[in-house]
DNA sequence: TTCCATGCAAACAATTTGCAGCAGT
DNA sequence: ACTGCTGCAAATTGTTTGCATGGAA
């Protein structure tokens, strides 16, 4: 693998963008000061990282895949309201055989909304009366 | 909502079709019978049935958007080589507040090698030493 | 008769890919 | 010099939407 400046600076702004920035949103941030870096390449790139196992791909349903430069264990969480991921850090134990499966990985995710949207006011749900986790 | 022959046969579908089928999935099933079905009902009937109740949406990673007629508590396990989605019954509990969040639902997904997979030869990950769930 | 739901095709969004030229080794 | 990487644009894939017509109430 060859080093290019385009890896050197995508690579850092997924260490840098500390909130789970969509493919597109590195793009944008790294197109002000890099003119012709292309959208291809970023994808090409983090999905290359990812592989590498240098920064973690996140699926969110209805928000697009996301990019995490955090590598520990750790689980996700995210706003209904505003799309925005927190990294929540609970203790999933999960034997590495389950049913006649060999589990190679898991992913939790918790949906909700976060302090900032109770608090502009909109509408919400009731929480369905669930138990400490 | 008006009763339609279209919603009678994709919801059935959906509830003995039993393999957490895509969209693409129950219109090409159907499309045998019902010659003049579109997609684009399909689409609309399964996201309706799915925002009513009905049925439940499962977003996986890489293969699309499943619909369930579970509507237990339950979560999934999804083989990597084949694609095929399976139901586990694991207790996650969750708390309604986490960490100034309001959690109104979670999702939990394992991944891994199912049974068959794993006895047709291909070569395959080693467990991540994880612990009992 | 009134409108909602459908079929169809076009529109969309997100992501991937083919290719010619450029840059890292 | 060789070959992988990039920019660009076109292609894919999965899903949604606008609109005229048909069918349920």
């Amino acid at each position: 693998m060859k080093n290019t400046k385009q890896k050197e600076v995508i690579l850092e702004a997924v260490y840098s963008m500390k909130t789970h920035p969509t493919a597109d949103e590195i793009y944008t941030e790294l197109k002000k000061d890099y003119e012709r870096l292309s959208l291809g390449t970023v994808y090409r790139n983090l999905n290359q990282f990812a592989e590498q196992g240098k920064i973690r791909k996140v699926t969110m349903p209805a928000f697009g895949d996301r990019f995490d430069y955090r590598l520990e264990e750790h689980e996700h969480i995210l706003c209904e309201k505003c799309g925005k991921v927190f990294d929540i850090h609970v203790d999933v134990a999960i034997s590495s055989e389950f049913e006649d499966f060999t589990v190679t990985g898991h992913q939790l995710l918790l949906y909700g909304v976060c302090k900032d949207c109770k608090h502009s006011g909109k509408h919400m749900n009731t929480g369905d009366g669930s138990v400490i986790f």
